[in-house]
RNA sequence: GCCCUCAUCGUCUAGUGGCCUAGGACGCUGCCCUUUCAAGGCAGAGAUCAGGGGUUCGAAUCCCCUUGAGGGCGCCA
């Protein structure tokens, strides 16, 4: 691309937990690092006094970690800082001055001026704009104040914000890296508030000092700020810096096509997380959304990403947020994770269940891996396997309704659990011989033997593969279930009989 | 209201003037496998490339208009 080191970041504000789209930001901006040998920068952008919470940077951490979007410098999650272009927390930075320093610098320059408007007026003054249909933006009122005004306002107690001087004539533009050519009519543009009357900066004033001083060189960000860039265009030409290159990506919709919110269900990475997707399906998936390679690859292995990522591939539509292709995805990983790893995410979930994991016959890492192939969620997990942990099953009344009714039945069960009681050795394979030998030697069908079994051991039609089922299940918890069912059948004959 | 952006199967997308009778993936349908459900294998339906004009021997691909959707117009980021 350039002899210049490539290094981007991901600035995100923390008034929340890590959103879907914010975390493809996040992720594009990794991959774009890695690709090119590059360092990835984590900036916070705590400037939003109100809004900004510990809580949400340490949110921020904890879903960039699961991710594994490890970032070579900046904010640490200890809160220390990492990198040699610090602090890389803006509240730190504007502790220390850097923001009023070149907001001084443009005033004395003209590029910038102090503006004493109250937001009332402010507020008015747009009002009216719209009304009369005109472009609803700062007038620059401030910009040539009656001399003596200014210190009239300051004896009024009123705080000033510091403005960028806007050009009033020509064109802004930039050849973006994903959009082409963008060009914008400075006459649009507005003279936007750099530092606010409490000393704070703002978005677009912080966000280029800092990119320019922590010499990053790929802007990477969503669409929305497509409309801020021109702003930041000018500010960069007023202070005389080199600009970085910029790439806009594009945003992500709900299933309804509007931008995706909380009315859409979960958005942020955590609940994703807890809803029991694995960190590599998230990851993969959302590099899906908006890049694709030309081989239409779907599922990426370790690395893989890291090395075919880039900025050609990205897509400038929006996408559409697709829950069904993202659980056939976390099905994908399920089976590809190892019997280990597999317990180890299932853990919490069947903790979270509130099961008793000493109460099972058999290893729970073998109950968990047993039905691998059918897991779509991790929370799937607990619903499947707590027939091994409890007394009895969560009896499925249609499934028993249409066991129940079958008039061989009784004979079937009583046969079984006969033979089950009598097996020297209580295995799959042996429980398996003893079920068809049973089946053949009473002249019944093998499904006609199978399916009553099933749903007496179970309650359920459907489940795991049935001979290992009834082995994980021990002996006793077998033969007590199909006696269980028995009694039941008959139960219910005795009181048709009535 | 003004500005900006975008537009290929339901969804994610391939495609950069002839290889396109538009390819892949999810989902959907059918068949096979099978003790159930899955998984897997195979087959299939599904897009007049938003609509309308051009340019060209030839357009999903280039130009114009229309429409629709999204973003922005904050002392939010």
């Amino acid at each position: 691309m350039e002899n210049k080191k490539t290094r981007v970041r991901f600035a995100p504000s923390p008034t929340g937990h890590l959103h879907i789209g914010g975390a493809r930001t996040a992720l594009f901006n990794y991959l774009f690092a890695r690709k090119y040998d590059g360092t990835f920068i984590l900036r916070i952008e705590d400037t939003d006094e109100l809004r900004s919470t510990k809580e949400s940077v340490e949110s921020i951490f904890d879903s960039m970690r699961w991710l594994g979007l490890v970032w070579d410098e900046g904010a640490m999650p200890d809160m220390s800082e990492k990198g040699e272009f610090g602090p890389y927390v803006q509240s730190r930075r504007e502790a220390v001055g850097i923001y009023r320093e070149y907001a001084e610098k443009l005033i004395k320059e003209g590029f910038a001026y102090r503006c004493y408007c109250t937001p009332e007026e402010l507020d008015e003054s747009r009002k009216k704009a719209l009304a009369e249909k005109r472009l609803p933006k700062y007038e620059g009122l401030c910009r040539h104040l009656a001399p003596g005004q200014a210190e009239k306002y300051e004896k009024e107690g009123r705080k000033p914000v510091i403005r960028f001087k806007m050009p009033d004539d020509g064109f802004t533009g930039w050849n973006d890296l994903i959009h082409k050519e963008l060009k914008f009519d400075n006459k649009l543009l507005y003279d936007f508030v750099m530092l606010k009357a409490g000393g704070y900066p703002t978005y677009n004033f912080a966000c280029v000092i800092d990119d320019h001083l922590m010499q990053i060189s790929h802007v990477i960000r969503g669409d929305d700020h497509i409309s801020n860039t021109p702003l930041q265009i000018n500010l960069y030409k007023a202070l005389g810096w080199e600009m970085p290159e910029f790439a806009h990506l594009s945003m992500i919709l709900g299933p309804d096509g509007t931008r995706l919110s909380k009315r859409h269900g979960a958005t942020s990475v955590q609940e994703y997380k807890k809803l029991g997707y694995l960190p590599d399906t998230v990851k993969n998936y959302l590099a899906l959304l908006g890049w694709s390679n030309p081989e239409s690859q779907q599922i990426f292995a370790e690395g893989e990403l890291e090395e075919k990522f880039n900025l050609d591939g990205c897509q400038k539509s929006p996408a559409t947020f697709d829950n069904v292709k993202l659980q056939w995805m976390n099905g994908e990983y399920i089976r590809k994770i190892s019997r280990e790893k597999l317990y180890e995410f299932a853990l919490p979930y069947l903790q979270e269940a509130g099961l008793d994991l000493s109460a099972a016959k058999a290893d729970v890492k073998d109950l968990v891996y047993m039905e691998f192939e059918k897991y779509k969620l991790l929370s799937d997990i607990p619903g499947r396997l707590e027939m091994f942990f409890k007394e009895e099953p969560a009896y499925d009344p249609k499934a028993m309704e249409d066991v129940l009714k079958k008039p061989e039945t009784d004979k079937i069960l009583s046969g079984i659990a006969a033979a089950y009681r009598e097996l020297p050795d209580f295995s799959e394979k042996s429980i398996e011989e003893a079920t068809r030998v049973f089946a053949k030697a009473n002249g019944y069908k093998n499904g006609q033997v199978f399916h009553p079994v099933r749903v007496a051991v179970s309650g359920r039609a459907q489940g795991p593969t049935l001979f290992k089922m009834i082995e994980y299940l021990s002996r006793e918890t077998a033969v007590k279930r199909i006696n269980k069912t028995l009694d039941m059948i008959r139960t219910a004959n005795g009181e048709k009989s009535k």
